[in-house]
DNA sequence: CGACTTTGACCCGCGC
DNA sequence: GCGCGGGTCAAAGTCG
């Protein structure tokens, strides 16, 4: 009975119709038809969010409008943080209105690489972890393929088949 | 000693 | 304007 869970969003207030919400809000679509993660990590690829910011470098100059790629994805596991293949540096971390836990915030270490993500535990189910990407890797990953196998032994506690 | 974490301050948008 | 909630900075601390 104990399967793990991914749901998308965009985590923004215009959300395109192939994607909702999915923190403690309306309908969560779940992208875990198969039994495969590497088909929901395609389902990532594919659901990215383009949704238009502006940088926050400097303030009160003119607003630079940049592609913002925001996608979310929660997982049922004890680990917090799920070892992606990247390297993170953690930035910053904040406690959450709604939830006991704190939300802790990574940047990626690369040198041009702004990819920024958010990991938040739910305060109810403690095996909940809503891990938010923002950003689009501008190089490869430094880590073996093998780690992502990795990154299933960590969500993937029970089979569900 | 360098890379990363910790942690309070700072900033900013938003609602009242 | 002010307070609140959320996101980021950056100095100090920690760890290998």
């Amino acid at each position: 009975m104990e399967n793990y869970s991914i749901v998308f969003s965009d985590g923004s207030s215009s959300s395109p119709s192939s994607l909702t919400m999915a923190n403690h809000h309306h309908q969560q679509r779940s992208y875990l038809q198969s039994n495969n993660g590497v088909n929901t990590c395609k389902n990532m690829g594919a659901s990215i969010d383009k949704n238009e910011g502006e940088v926050a470098g400097k303030k009160g100059d003119k607003k630079e409008v940049m592609k913002k790629h925001k996608y979310a994805f929660q997982t049922r596991s004890h680990v917090d943080i799920l070892d992606d293949g990247y390297r993170w540096t953690k930035y910053g971390q904040k406690t959450v209105k709604n939830s006991k836990f704190p939300r802790s915030y990574y940047r990626c270490t690369h040198k041009d690489c702004n990819v920024k993500k958010q990991v938040q535990r739910s305060s109810k189910d403690d095996e909940i972890v809503v891990t938010t990407y923002e950003g689009i890797h501008t190089h490869p990953v430094e880590k073996l393929f093998e780690n992502f196998e990795h990154i299933l032994k960590q969500i993937q506690t029970y089979n569900p088949l």
